[in-house]
DNA sequence: AGCAAATATGAATAATTGTTCATATATTAA
DNA sequence: TTAATATATGAACAATTATTCATATTTGCT
């Protein structure tokens, strides 16, 4: 179906499945997937609200996030709004949650 | 698009994840998508060349793909013939490798 | 039986990393 | 300016885990 991956490729295939592969990250994604309106965008706080879990984790976590360049966000008086970067994501956790969902 | 994922749902995503997430699973799991003749299925003394680790690693890593589900094997004289068990691995590694392909 | 080949497994180590706690920074409001 | 709110960050700890090394197990062959 497709070549054996470089080691470049390979590299690059671990690290987005790595940042992929936490529950609270996996959270925050999901919480970014949908959301009453369009284009769906989450402050800090609503995520943690969301997630529930500290809002320290929520923080580092979406650095790492954004870091990988799944997210972005725009910054509004003393809120930061965090929203998906990438249409990969959803496909990702789409195939994933499908899989999951056969074993269940 | 998917409403938020229980959490024994995101457990479950996040282990299917963290399996599909290190270098030397990633490439034997490549390694068993193509090869010359279907179905495919490789020999573990085939996975150590092909993917270029110790025996025992790939043995190692085998067993975690088995306990994961995501392969299964049949025995032969001294050899054991390793092969995907599940076509949702195959789109997994697809979106992977079209996402990290558009940001070389 | 004895030997060789293929695979599996257990222990040990080294490195990574998720989480918490405390604190810093920045912006708004009074 | 002071207080309050929202977010970011650094250090430290605990836990997980990829890899190596040595060895066990299994099967076929002579």
């Amino acid at each position: 179906m497709f070549k054996l991956p470089t080691e470049e490729e390979i590299d690059l295939m671990e690290g987005l499945l790595n940042v992929a592969s936490d529950s609270t990250r996996l959270k925050i994604l999901c919480a970014l997937l949908n959301g009453e309106v369009e284009p769906v965008e989450k402050s800090v706080s609503e995520l943690v609200v969301e997630v529930g879990v500290s809002q320290s984790l929520v923080s580092h976590q979406l650095k790492v996030l954004k870091d990988a360049d799944l997210v972005d966000f725009r910054k509004e008086k003393t809120r930061s709004y965090y929203y998906l970067k990438d249409e990969h994501v959803k496909q990702l956790l789409e195939v994933v949650y499908d899989h999951i969902r056969e074993k269940m």
